[in-house]
Order: structure tokens, then C-alpha cells, then sequence
RNA sequence: GCCUAUGUAGCUCAGUGGUAGAGCACUUCCUUGGUAAGGAAGAGGUCGCGGGUUCAAUUCCCGCCAUCGGCUCCA
């Protein structure tokens, strides 16, 4: 029993909108398809996706009523979209040829790609198969299949999976209104899917199976684990093969291989996993970005504390983490003393509360901004562990701000300031802003009165609109205790690592008991906001190194000249060039290995050094260097004295933000 | 924690049922050279850890640990 076809067709006229605000009659039953190729053969070809009022739609189904319309080529992101959702059908109906009894889960398009989530049955599938599926689809999307969207009722649907053992398909439909149901077919193979989808598998030219990856049923870790197929598709074999480099490329600039190449930080099993050590240039490129907030944080009115690295457990049971986090973090430290435990500090919050209550407040005294760089450790599952992005024990850029309700928003203000700068003097400018806001349909999760919580996310919202931060609003993202604003950077492959965080929170005063005394001399609940405009140290050193690609801007890089003597007969000069640069706090050193100058600038080009000085004879005898810059070559010479202090001032430039 | 894969010298990686190899790095010597790799010699590894099979295991099997890619989680 089929719904809705298009029976209704007539020979009508209807009135296409297009996005330029045109108007244009065409015969009722056009395809999306046809309305590109009355605009041009050659645009028709491009066009893999529209949207007809605002509804996804494919370009092969024919649209009947007035309305607007907007067409979508490979550049868009709508294109791509159902070119990949299209492959990914493809992909399934490839597995379906080739291995008998698959079950077939979710099959989206994604950022880069599609996958597939299968339960492969009785068959097994590893990475030595990807040429044969690869194959296959090609196989497949050469005799070019029509893709046929068809309105089905959910009885039917039901039938038609459940005849075929589609338990997941089954799952699926269940959930959905009947009379909203559509399925997908080419060739063999028939999806229950909303579309959109290309007209025909016929564009899917180059084709990658990527990896494998175990997937949650469902996203549901109590559930069963799919086979995840991860694969990427291209109208061309260029874009495949560009893709495929771009890829490489972005592995050499994975900040877990930049890190040991440039001596800044290592693991060690008998330290433990997720425990990252500073080497001493990661150390020092650390206390360089540290000095950096400690001295915008000094003008914002922020008062450095230091708290220690445990704390009773009676601490976290008053902050609510004991009973949240108790017995999935670090299990506590013991003392001689019976029953006596200590917690390793998964979090700075209630020690910097403790501060605030070793004295009376009055309003007079709010704002306070505590601001610490706390290491904290947590216990995160072993299998998240990622480099430096996601460790067990990290130091946070922490700060509490204790204020009144009307000082919110102000607050608030001044820490997206402080964000913004920072971003702005290391060149992050690709960063997306997520508002996370409570579930109102879901109260009884949150702490806080309505009105305090309605307060806070106006206070975010209009703080986000003064500064123009196009920023997400996510419904029920927020944390128990009150609603935040995120800042997220993507690393080399693209996944992304929330950085900056500025949170509400209502619930450790309360906890806590915190109180100043206003100007009606009652007692009242200050606020706090939790604030890291890194995040930790550890991420944003990940994160910077990954944008760089180790090239980190002058000021923060660890070597910052090397001086290459011609030959040993002028290691002595060198040693002068090193120690006149030093007095102007300028991290240089001397390539004094027995090897030709080729080679020492070879090598130290490779590990990045901005400026490589060579001297010989003449430079010598004229106190000069010759003067390299990096990855741009021989910049000619100049005497030792101007070097340095063209140097110094490019730094002061640099660092007085 | 779960699924897949991997683990050999400081690094990047070959290789084998009969206790291991390359390049780079390192040490020494020759060379003292002017803008992206000069030459020679040498040193360096319980082949992740623990069991099992075998006359013999780095290699085959099992367990564990760590790591890659995902999932879930992230105070």
C-alpha cells in the first residue's frame, strides 16, 4: 500500500521561488532536476541536493505545490551530504553482496565521509577486505542504479524488514510515526531512510574504505557493538587522492609526534598512563604561556592562590563529587589514622570555596577572582586516553569568580575578554562557541531556582550577542550545577577539543554555604563562575602545537637561534654570538658538531628553529652574523649587536598584546 | 570500560620456528668545509610482559600491559 505518490499530479502550473528571490512557472511534477537543467545543461550536471521549503529533497523527486527551492552542488555542504549518504548505501548494499547475513544498523554521511554500522553476523571483516569492498562498490556504482524513494506504512515496513532478519531496520521503524516512513532502493538493496539521495549511484567515481571502529548500538554502551565501516567517496580520483594527502599531511603535525621530536614531553609506563612528563623545553614552553595569563589575569583583578594537590574526602562529599565521581576516580590515599582518606583533587573548586570562607564577605568585596594553576587528576577510561589531549592528571588555567547576581553578566563579559585575547595572540581564529543550557523540560537534573537559572542564560545569551561570538545554543547540555559556554578547537584531523570554558554555578555555594553581606545587611549567595580560558595546559599545548605544526610563534618556541660555525676554528665566535644574545634573554645555542655547514642547516631547518646564524671568518672579524631566517633562507648579514636588538624588540612587539 | 589493529636499537621501520637487520641519531678517527645530507670505523636490542606448545619461540597459541583508530564517558 503505497501513501501519498504522486497520483495528484496535473498538468497545474506551480510557482518556483528561487533563492535570489526570482519567480518561475513550471508544470506541476518537475523534478528539481529539470528546474537546474532550465537554467543550464551544465548546472544540472553539479546539482546533487536541494531543499524545497526548507524540506530535504531529492533533485529526482518531483515537487507539486508552489514554493521555494534551492539547489546544492559538490561545494555545498547539503551536496556532499547526500552524495555520501547516497555511498553509503552503496556501501551497504556492497556488504550486503558480499557477505551473507549482515544486519544493517545506521548508515549517515558525516564531516568527512560516511560509515556504516553493521552487525556482521556469523562473517568476519578486517582491513585486508577494504580492496574487495572498495571493489565491489565500484563494481556496483558503474552500472549507475537509480536510487527510488518510495512512501511506505509502517505495517509494511515492518514486514518487509522483519521478512529479512532486519531486527536493527526493525528497532528503527518502531520509533517512527507511520505515514512518515520512506524507503531508498537501488539495485538490490532497499533503506529505510529519509534522504535525500543522488538520482543515481552513477557520480560515486572514487571510492576509500577507511577503517573499522566497534560502535555502541544506538550510541547506548549497555548495548550491543556494531561494526563500524568508515569509508570516503569522490566524483573524481583527484579528490580522493588530494584527500588521502591532506590526511598524511595532517598525521606529521599530530602533536604526540611533534612533542617527542621536539624534546617537549613524554609518557612512561612506570609513571603511568595518561601522566604526561615535561621535558625541560615543554616545561619551559609551559611557564612561558603561564606567565602570559598570569599577567593579563593581573590586570582583570584576578588574586593568584595555591592549593594543595589532596584534599579530605569530607571536601568532595560537601561538593556532591564523592557521591558522583567517588568510585570511578583515583581511589583515596589512606593515613595511619583510622578511617582517615584524602582524595587526589580531580577539581580546584571547593578548595578555592574554603578560601572564600576564611573570612566574612561583604558586597564590598565582590567580585573575588582566585585564580590558580591547579593540577587535579582524574581518572579517565583507558581507552580515552589521547596524548596530551585527554590525560589523567593535568594543570588547569583554573579560576573561581565569587560575585553577586547583578554582577554576573559583567563577569561574564570580562572572562570571554580575557578568551578572546588570548585566542587572538596565538592566532586561534577557528573556534566554534557552544552555549550549554538546561532542559526545561527536565528541572528536577538541575540545581538552582528558575529564576536564577533563567538569569544565568540570559546573562550568557546577551553576553554572547554584546561581544558578536556566534555561539550554539544546546538544549540540555548544561551541567547539573548551571549553564556554560564552551570554546572548541579542532586538532589536525579534524576532531574536536573543547578548550576555553566559563560555567554557572549555583550549587558549591549553596553546598558549601558561601555567603557575604549585603547592603541591607542580610546574608546572600554569591555566585561562581568556573573559568579556564586554556582549558589545561596540556590541551592547549596540544592543540597550539597541532595549529602550528611546531612552528610555534617566536616568543613561545623553546630553541630560538642556533648559531652554525663554518668550522670548529670559529666555535669560539659562536660561543660570543650565544652569550650576547642571552643577555638579551634570547634562547640560543651552538651547533658545534665536526660536520659541513650544509648539514647543520639541514638539521636544525628540520627541527625548526626560526633563526639559524652562521659564522666564519668574515663575521668574525667584523662581529657579524650571517643571518638565516627559517624555511625562507639567507637573509644576508649584519652585525651581532643589530641582530640582537632588532630580535628583542620583535619580541617585545610580540609579547605586548 | 567496549570493538578493531599494533608492539623489533634513542627514532622510523625491514625480517625469521634454529637466540636479529637497515637508515637516521650516538661515539671515535679522517676531513676544517660558506647556506638543506663529506668519508671511515665503532657501540647499541632478554624482539612489550607472563605463561603454554616444541629438541628449540622474537616468530605459533593463551593471558596481561601499553599504544593507534573509533564507541561510550569527560566534575
Amino acid at each position: 500500500m503505497l501513501y501519498g505518490t504522486a497520483k495528484n499530479v496535473t498538468t497545474n502550473m506551480i510557482n518556483i521561488t528561487f533563492p535570489d528571490g526570482s519567480v518561475k512557472q513550471f508544470e506541476a511534477g518537475i523534478t528539481p532536476y529539470q528546474i537546474a537543467e532550465s537554467i543550464s545543461q551544465r548546472f544540472a550536471q553539479d546539482v546533487l541536493a536541494a531543499t524545497f521549503n526548507g524540506e530535504e529533497w531529492d533533485i529526482s523527486r518531483p515537487i507539486c505545490n508552489d514554493g521555494e527551492i534551492k539547489l546544492f552542488k559538490w561545494e555545498d555542504p547539503e551536496g556532499k551530504h547526500a552524495y555520501w549518504h547516497t555511498s553509503a548505501h552503496l556501501l551497504a548494499e556492497a556488504l550486503q553482496e558480499l557477505y551473507k547475513g549482515v544486519q544493517f544498523g545506521i548508515g549517515p554521511a558525516i564531516e568527512n565521509g560516511f560509515y556504516y554500522d553493521i552487525d556482521p553476523g556469523e562473517n568476519v571483516i578486517t582491513s585486508a577486505d577494504f580492496p574487495k569492498i572498495e571493489a565491489k562498490m565500484a563494481e556496483l556504482a558503474a552500472k549507475d542504479e537509480a536510487v527510488v524513494r518510495k512512501d511506505i506504512s509502517k505495517a509494511d515496513a515492518l514486514k518487509y524488514f522483519g521478512d529479512r532478519g532486519e531486527t536493527y531496520k526493525c528497532e528503527l521503524i518502531n520509533d517512527l510515526e507511520d505515514g512518515h516512513i520512506t524507503t531508498y532502493t537501488q539495485g538490490g538493496f532497499t533503506d529505510l531512510c529519509r534522504g535525500p539521495h543522488l538520482p543515481s549511484t552513477g557520480k560515486i567515481k572514487a571510492i576509500k574504505v577507511l577503517s573499522l571502529a566497534g560502535a555502541y548500538w544506538r550510541g547506548d554502551e549497555k548495548r550491543k557493538q556494531m561494526l563500524r565501516v568508515y569509508a570516503i567517496t569522490f566524483p573524481k580520483k583527484k579528490m580522493l587522492d588530494e584527500y588521502l594527502a591532506l590526511l598524511e599531511e595532517a598525521k606529521k603535525r599530530d602533536h604526540r609526534k611533534l612533542g617527542k621530536e621536539m624534546e617537549l614531553f613524554a609518557f612512561s609506563a612506570n609513571v603511568g598512563p595518561g601522566l604526561p612528563l615535561w621535558l625541560p623545553k615543554g616545561a619551559a614552553l609551559r611557564d612561558r604561556l603561564e606567565q602570559f595569563l598570569r599577567k593579563i589575569q593581573k590586570r582583570y583583578g584576578y588574586l593568584q592562590v595555591i592549593t594543595p594537590h589532596i584534599g579530605n574526602k569530607m571536601l568532595y562529599v560537601t561538593s556532591g563529587h564523592y557521591a558522583k565521581y567517588g568510585k570511578d576516580s583515583f581511589q583515596p590515599i589512606h593515613t595511619p589514622e583510622e578511617g582517615e582518606e584524602y582524595f587526589l583533587k580531580p577539581m580546584n573548586c571547593p578548595h578555592h570555596c574554603e578560601i572564600y570562607k576564611v573570612s566574612p564577605r561583604s558586597y564590598k568585596d565582590l567580585p573575588l577572582r582566585y585564580a590558580e594553576f591547579g593540577t587535579v587528576y582524574r581518572y579517565e577510561q583507558s581507552g580515552e586516553l589521547h596524548g596530551l589531549t585527554r590525560v589523567r592528571g593535568f594543570t588547569q588555567d583554573d579560576a573561581h569568580i565569587f560575585c553577586t547576581p547583578d554582577q554576573l553578566k559583567g563577569e561574564f563579559l570580562k572572562v570571554m575578554d580575557i578568551i578572546f585575547y588570548i585566542f587572538k595572540a596565538l592566532h586561534f581564529d577557528n573556534y566554534e562557541a557552544q552555549i550549554s543550557l538546561r532542559d526545561p523540560n527536565n528541572k528536577e537534573k538541575y540545581v538552582g531556582t528558575d529564576e536564577n537559572w533563567e538569569k544565568a542564560e540570559r546573562a550568557i545569551v546577551e553576553a554572547c550577542e554584546e561581544k558578536g561570538l556566534k555561539a550554539k545554543k544546546v538544549v540540555g547540555e548544561a551541567a547539573f550545577y548551571g549553564p556554560k559556554l564552551d570554546f572548541m578547537v579542532k586538532d589536525a584531523i579534524g576532531r574536536r577539543w573543547q578548550l576555553g570554558t566559563i560555567q554557572v554555578d549555583y550549587n558549591l555555594p549553596e553546598r558549601f554555604g558561601l555567603e557575604y553581606t549585603g547592603s541591607d545587611n542580610q546574608k546572600h549567595r554569591p555566585i561562581m563562575i568556573h573559568r579556564a580560558p586554556f582549558g589545561s595546559m596540556e590541551r592547549f599545548v596540544a592543540v597550539l602545537l597541532e595549529h602550528t605544526a611546531g612552528r610555534l610563534p617566536l616568543w613561545l618556541a623553546p630553541d630560538q637561534v642556533v648559531v652554525l660555525p663554518i668550522s670548529e676554528k670559529y666555535n669560539d665566535y659562536a660561543q660570543k654570538v650565544v652569550k650576547i644574545l642571552s643577555e638579551k634573554d634570547i634562547r640560543a645555542f651552538v651547533d658545534d658538531r665536526n660536520e659541513k655547514i650544509g648539514k647543520k642547516i639541514r638539521d636544525n631547518e628540520l627541527k625548526r628553529i626560526p633563526y639559524l646564524l652562521v659564522v666564519g671568518e668574515k663575521e668574525a672579524q667584523n662581529e657579524e652574523v650571517s643571518v638565516r631566517k627559517q624555511g625562507e633562507g639567507d637573509k644576508g648579514s649584519q652585525k651581532i649587536t643589530t641582530f640582537a636588538d632588532d630580535f628583542a624588540h620583535e619580541i617585545e612587539k610580540m609579547t605586548n598584546f
